[in-house]
DNA sequence: CGTAGATTGTCAAGCGATTTGACAACCGTA
DNA sequence: TACGGTTGTCAAATCGCTTGACAATCTACG
């Protein structure tokens, strides 16, 4: 019996993707401590993202992350200081600055995306490939929906009062 | 064209669940906003859960939500000042508490229920019932999966030497 | 050109959620 | 009855993040 029979009807689509999605944040943490970088912390996953960051401006990763500008910088002069990245000026714009991963950087991200891999393959081993294709599949629809594509990660800040 | 279209192979399952989670709590809170509920933040979200906790135990809240103690207590003090729930004396166990809801911690529950559907009445008309359908249910085989299972919310602390 | 407004990064201060540490009260068991 | 484990809580500290302010720079428009 799984946790999600219950009196109040059908389980929660929010339910079902919280508990996955802690699996393999835990995980990917677990495993890049084995793997040595014990001073990476979930919070630096804002910035080990999707796209990854490298050649983006700061501001441009805060706004992706959907966090401010000082908190990006925050992290980034930590992941800096911990030689997992750099900040150049970016020649274009004396204002600006640009990510570069350096080799422990672009080690992290390998074994991120490594965890992920290891977690989607105990999965396709238990669900089986067609489910698990299929899954994925779903997944990538759901995540192209408006209804999720609209309300992307904003800055906490800009009440983008309406003209 | 969607963000997963990459070099680096196909979309990672953590990448595509997290942007619904986030859409999904942020829907959340803004539906609670626009209900009255304007005290309660998303860190309430680790006390208003999937298990409803009326009626447990604080100690086995802060478990089920991979925190401390301290941390759930925290929490819950907020709630029982904010009159969403009452920590009463557990008669069976003189050192243990129970957790129930109040009226308002109900219709928060309630409208926390009311937020998660609207949004999968959404996704319904988006995806088409049938492949809403069939997320759901890969959605719960997949929670169900030992992978998932197994790596269940546990606190910070707890090392779990092996002899 | 030149200047007003927006953008970029950063310093500083503060807050809030959480952790660690310690402790008294209480339970279960030997 | 003594003892190890559990429960809730007080206190202090940490950490991720926000708000606020600011100089430097870019951009657009007169």
């Amino acid at each position: 019996m799984n946790d999600f029979e219950s009196p109040i009807g059908p389980p929660l689509i929010g339910a079902l993707l919280r508990a996955p999605l802690d699996t393999i944040r835990a995980r990917m943490v677990a495993d890049l401590h084995d793997a040595g970088f014990t001073d990476i912390v979930p919070a630096h996953f804002a910035v080990f993202r999707y796209p990854p960051p490298d050649g983006r401006r700061p501001s441009d990763c805060a706004a992706g992350a959907g966090m401010t500008r000082q908190a990006m910088g925050y992290l980034l002069g930590q992941l800096e200081q911990l030689d997992y990245l750099t900040r150049e000026d970016d020649p274009a714009d004396q204002r600006s600055k640009r990510i570069y991963f350096t080799k422990r950087g672009f080690a992290v991200a390998q074994t991120i995306r490594e965890a992920v891999r290891k977690i989607e393959a105990d999965l396709e081993t238990e669900l089986g490939p067609e489910q698990f294709a299929q899954l994925r599949e779903l997944l990538v629809k759901l995540n192209d929906t408006d209804t999720i594509r609209g309300q992307r990660p904003r800055p906490p800040t800009a009440p983008s009062a309406s003209p």
